[in-house]
DNA sequence: AAGATTGACATGTTTAAACAAGTTTGCTAT
DNA sequence: ATAGCAAACTTGTTTAAACATGTCAATCTT
């Protein structure tokens, strides 16, 4: 599927140091030697390795080379980050998901959605709130709005399953680019009437709010994202200007 | 002080983006066009644009052009991203922030600690406990633990103004690299005791948990950060692999 | 009028080369 | 023995060029 050369440069390299054949702190081989190993200029194997720094997986050094800084992390809960849906992640975390919907309605933006969602007002609009289940338990209260002229055709049916896989297999819509804030809010009554959250003394959510740009640079979907404290989990990587 | 070519283009545009001298969703010039603008290479340029798609502030499709996806948020609380003191984040959002030391201790890392942390068994680490202030309101309690070995001569009085400033400017430490993550956690008593929370009737806390390498890759610090809920906002941009 | 083709132009990938700048190592002159 | 230096590494920046691929509009064909 990648056939980009730098990027399956990128994923071997990163499977490498996941497999721990690169050690932690362990300098990786100079950029000199992976262009005899895999066959390429220089620039290709610098891009693969960007991305590395970019994943927080090695720490250039000029002068002296790439070291591996990668730590396997405990994936005790459910751990977000990157785009991926509902689906994915629960692959990923060898867990078994699914999706009840509990309101499907299309709507136009008046002044008030179209200022917390960022939609023009006037906006036709597809709402839609799911709760995700994983292992049985609702982890997840999801508030989507979605442009209509984007994402025609959506069902509560295809809602239920994965709206991504709709979106990219059937509409061809790509995702690009994806903006988020993350809150910390008072549960509401909602919240706690589908979250089961009774025996735990929480009285606060987890809330990720995102824009979503498909390839046109259109924001296409709002999502409020409101998660269970305790199954909540963001792992990020910051890197020092100039890397990238 | 920023010397490089491809730096200087990436803050010009960032900076007539933010400025609005291109419109939101408005495409910006052609590479060509810019390359003859800036003078210099497409690559340069193409490195610079890069930068902004990271930071999110454009999209690029190809065959079509660049396009401007900035939208000015309201910084009406106290927010993080990327790698940051909380001296400069105050600065940044004009507001006058100080920091009250709790606890100064030297100690070694036991298992215990070393699990949490990060940090080998046996390491010498200055154990740092503060609370930052923001418009004389105790927003952060801070757990620091820094590795004596790299940051030599930390006292009580420099972790009342600004560790970062001590550490890039008297030790020369270039941090390079924070892993990060965010939960929410239940509050404890000392944070209580600490954040003003009475009147609030929140129990969680956001916390953020970062481990800091320097520019050798040495993992130096690991930091626990206990946000009052109704004044953290962290904010993020995904973008879909294969643009950087 | 509708559909297909082509050419101009946009970004995406890759190579090659040169030079800059930081680190390490080992030799040399003292 | 050691201080200093130079050579041989390392990554960082920039240029130039070629080709691939996607988009769009004008034009040609039917």
């Amino acid at each position: 599927m990648p056939k980009a050369k730098y990027d399956q440069i990128y994923r071997d390299l990163k499977r490498k140091i996941e497999e721990e054949i690169f050690a932690y702190q362990e300098l990786l081989p100079s950029e000199n030697t992976l262009v005899e190993e895999y066959q390429c200029s220089r620039n290709t194997i610098r891009r693969a390795i960007a991305s590395l720094v970019r994943d927080g997986y090695v720490q250039t050094m000029q002068g002296k080379g790439v070291r591996n800084i990668f730590q396997p992390l405990e994936q005790a809960s459910f751990t977000i980050g990157g785009i991926e849906s509902f689906r994915e992640s629960a692959q990923r975390n060898h867990k078994k998901g699914y999706t009840k919907v509990l309101c499907f309605v299309e709507l136009t933006a008046d002044e008030k959605i179209s200022h917390r969602t960022g939609f023009p007002v006037g906006s036709e609009l597809y709402y839609i709130q799911r709760l995700h289940y994983l292992d049985d338990k609702p982890l997840i209260l999801n508030h989507n709005y979605f442009l209509k002229e984007v994402t025609p055709g959506l069902t509560a049916e295809i809602a239920s399953q994965s709206i991504y896989e709709y979106l990219e297999h059937t509409l061809h819509v790509t995702i690009v680019n994806s903006k988020r804030t993350m809150t910390v809010e008072k549960m509401t009554e909602i919240d706690e009437k589908y979250l089961d959250m009774d025996a735990l003394e929480y009285n606060c959510l987890a809330v990720v709010s995102s824009q979503t740009f498909d390839s046109n640079g259109i924001m296409f979907e709002y999502t409020q994202s409101r998660h269970r404290p305790d199954y909540f989990r963001f792992q990020d990587n910051a890197v020092r200007r100039g890397t990238i």
